[in-house]
DNA sequence: AGCGGTCAAGTTGAT
DNA sequence: ATCAACTTGACCGCT
């Protein structure tokens, strides 16, 4: 059966995510600082309890959290141990119970590291940056039970092949927790599924399919060819990826994304998959509800 | 409460 | 040169 997940956020529900900026939050003095850098994290934890909630009680199988969870945890200036913050091992705790709430509900959890995270990166600063990012939102999966941090192939420098073994060179440089959890997508500029699909192999990296991405970044593999080869290279259950095209396929640009999905853009080849598609839709919840009816009427038998 | 300027990070390709 | 796009517009000072 298809688990549909939801992506970081809600469209229509009172459930927020907080985040901070480095300029405010640097004018704070040290005190202030660390207690308002708690402060988020534990609403945080909190807005993830009630994600949780919302998506077991509205059929939702799969969240995706928000890479800035912890917000700054990782800046080079502000970052910090959430274990240093005022009342910090009770938001671990706090992050631990969202674990077994959704292990109790049978919700998956994943990862999805901003555009700045590039493992490929001929910058050493740029790919340390990225392993420390990787290390800490592979901390949070650990406390909550997340079992996927899917990432993009990164810049191409003129050098595919030269971007993609230096990626795989970088891949040493990663702990078993970011190691066990690390997947990789394809995106809609440069890394096509045939690009990524070797390196997955070659790495026992799952793949995770963007079928929007291909269609607008084509390869020559068809959909039903590389939803193939993408499940044989998932040793559990497969994270794939879905959107429509915001002004449709004849608009001046297919990349962004339309607020819900045209069912027409599900691969009728996903039908009777034990698969989770994370719907990126701008409606959020509301697309997920729309598709799943949609997904119900006789005719698709998903 | 609402408005508008601003915000950590990299790379690509359209304009 | 600038800008939008990328998994997500939200934060924050001001009125």
């Amino acid at each position: 059966m298809l688990r549909l997940g939801l992506c970081c956020k809600f469209e229509g529900e009172p459930i927020k995510f907080l985040t901070a900026t480095a300029l405010h939050t640097g004018r704070l003095a040290p005190g202030a600082r660390a207690r308002k850098l708690a402060g988020l994290c534990a609403a945080n934890a909190s807005a993830l309890r009630a994600s949780l909630e919302y998506c077991a009680a509205h059929g939702i199988g799969c969240f995706r959290v928000n890479s800035q969870v912890l917000p700054l945890a990782t800046h080079p200036e502000l970052g910090y141990d959430l274990k240093d913050l005022p009342g910090g091992r009770a938001i671990i705790a706090d992050f631990e119970d969202c674990g077994a709430l959704a292990r109790k509900l049978g919700l998956r959890l994943t990862f999805h590291p901003d555009q700045f995270i590039l493992l490929s990166s001929p910058n050493p600063a740029v790919t340390a940056a990225s392993v420390k990012e990787l290390d800490y939102q592979a901390q949070v999966a650990e406390w909550i039970g997340a079992d996927v941090i899917n990432i993009h192939g990164g810049g191409a420098y003129g050098d595919k092949a030269g971007a993609l073994a230096r990626g795989g060179r970088a891949l040493k440089k990663l702990g078993r927790a970011v190691r066990s959890r690390l997947a990789f997508e394809n995106d809609d500029r440069t890394y096509t599924p045939s690009d990524l699909l070797p390196f997955c192999r070659e790495h026992k990296l799952p793949f995770v399919y963007d079928v929007h991405h291909h269609r607008c970044l084509p390869d020559g593999l068809g959909v039903e060819e590389t939803t193939a080869l993408a499940l044989k290279t998932w040793g559990r259950e497969p994270l794939f990826h879905l959107s429509s095209p915001k002004a449709g396929w004849r608009g001046s640009d297919p990349r962004p994304h339309h607020d819900y999905i045209d069912i027409k853009d599900v691969p009728a080849c996903w039908r009777g998959l034990d698969l989770t598609v994370e719907v990126e839709a701008k409606a959020k919840e509301l697309a997920i509800k729309k598709l799943r009816a949609q997904l119900g009427a006789k005719k698709w038998k998903f």
